[in-house]
RNA sequence: GGUGGGAUAGUCAAGUGGCCAACGACGGCAGACUGUAAAUCUGCUCCCUAUGGGUUCAGAGGUUCGACUCCUCUUCCCACCA
């Protein structure tokens, strides 16, 4: 039993930073039936999640699953501020509603993975904002420089010349600070939060915690594209809250390797399963296509139900297979007659008009199943079903 | 503060007076092939009912018959020096 906690914890993880420390945990909880606690930090500055993020909830829940207690952080202080992590560019500051909003949205899409009955969902304004200008200079005098530069991410970046924000300091610190305040023995969080991780650690043996927490690290999740993270503003994502059928769908379309991936960090059958499947595809017994769709059908469930994700894959195969038109088509209308690239545009499914003119010299545009080949077709009253390519698809009504 | 270099379409990156709506690469879209996979091949990729017109090359002016290319100012980046 232990053993198996132990591997499942385990399972898909970049680094864990003192594993001993885990297994004692985790010891403590199957001998004693103690609990421990495992934080983890969101920043609310989107309303909602993909799977990126799910990968982190679904190791909370595994932890929950063994004896934890889930603090899970939002970070509406540290919000307003900016995780200056990656990128340089300046986020833009969110309204308190703007921040409220998003947390309500969070924690109800979070909870369709979490256990709610073992998470304290906490805000770290309330124990940062009190802390005040003094409290932060005295949180900061326990670093040097030297020794933030000695973190790898920092000493690369000055290495390389690459600017650093005196603020960047800050925010590991605050973020440090949330474990002190927390006294948690776990933080989990992506790899590219390792230097944050890590500053929890430092910041709580400078204040004398008793034990230094553990630190789990989740690789980041590819996108679609399979090369990049998945991210909304790269567009590569899957939300939570999509569709049955898009989920679905864009599940599919991710490629046989990244297939894997997702296994490995999305799904819940175990890791003996998943190699029998790996070994089912690679011996040829088992179709990769097949293999995918369960895959598919698993995660929809999870964020739908099992009869929605099943008249998804039903409505995909009768689209893709049988290329028959969808069900649920969105609708317009349009009155007098139209020219037939206007109306591609008027349905949303074209970006302009010369885009629209391309598609019809390319044999792309389909009226009511069959190819438009003239393109300066105008449509007289009556209904339509316009395409565009193999997923675009819109209802025009002609008055 | 001083001195140089730079800002070009979604990104990177050519172009240094007309042949430029602007090479190329990536991305994206579409077609063929498929399993809406990958790989591959092909076409397209600012807007406009278009063998034409309009608006673009950080911003504002200027020189010129004509500027992304030359000049002036402004803004923002980067490098070296202090």
């Amino acid at each position: 039993m232990l053993e198996e906690a132990i591997r499942e914890i385990n399972r898909g993880t970049a680094e864990i930073i003192d594993d001993a420390r885990i297994e004692k945990l985790l010891k403590a909880y199957f001998d004693e039936g103690k609990t421990y606690t495992v934080k983890c930090g969101f920043d609310p500055t989107a309303p909602d999640l993909h799977l990126g993020h799910t990968v982190l909830l679904q190791k909370l829940a595994t932890f929950q699953k063994y004896g934890a207690r889930v603090q899970f952080l939002i970070g509406n202080f540290t919000a307003t501020i900016g995780d200056p992590t990656g990128k340089n560019v300046t986020r833009k500051v969110l309204s308190a509603e703007d921040i409220e909003k998003n947390i309500v949205s969070y924690t109800t899409q979070a909870f369709k993975i979490l256990d709610e009955s073992k998470t304290d969902i906490v805000y770290n304004k309330d124990w940062l904002e009190p802390l005040g200008a003094i409290g932060m200079l005295e949180l900061a005098s326990n670093l040097t420089v030297a020794r933030m530069l000695e973190r790898d991410d920092f000493s690369k970046r000055y290495a390389s010349q690459t600017p650093i924000a005196v603020s960047e300091f800050m925010y590991p610190l605050l973020q440090g600070f949330d474990s002190v305040h927390l006294k948690s023995d776990v933080e989990i969080g992506g790899t590219d939060q390792k230097f944050n991780l890590l500053m929890g650690r430092q910041l709580q043996k400078a204040y004398e915690v008793k034990k230094q927490q553990a630190v789990l690290m989740m690789p980041i999740l590819e996108g679609l594209d399979g090369v990049q993270k998945m991210s909304k503003s790269l567009g590569n994502y899957i939300a939570v809250t999509d569709e049955p059928n898009d989920m679905f769908g864009k599940v599919l379309s991710v490629s046989d390797d990244l297939m894997w991936r997702y296994f490995e960090l999305l799904s819940t059958k175990s890791l003996d399963a998943i190699e029998a499947l790996k070994k089912g595809v690679l011996d040829g017994s088992l179709h990769p296509k097949k293999v995918k769709e369960d895959l598919a059908l698993e995660i929809t469930a999870r964020f739908h139900s099992d009869e929605k994700a099943k008249n998804a894959k039903e409505e995909f195969e009768k689209v893709h297979a049988k290329s028959q038109i969808p069900t649920d088509i969105p609708e317009f209308m349009i009155e007098g007659e139209v020219w037939i690239a206007k109306a591609l545009v008027e349905c949303k499914i074209s970006p302009s008009t010369s885009q629209s003119r391309r598609d019809i010299k390319q044999g792309a545009v389909k009226i009511d199943q069959i190819k438009v080949s003239d393109e300066q077709l105008q449509l007289q009253s009556g209904e339509y079903i316009l395409q565009v390519g193999k997923r675009k698809f819109a209802k025009l009504k002609v008055i």
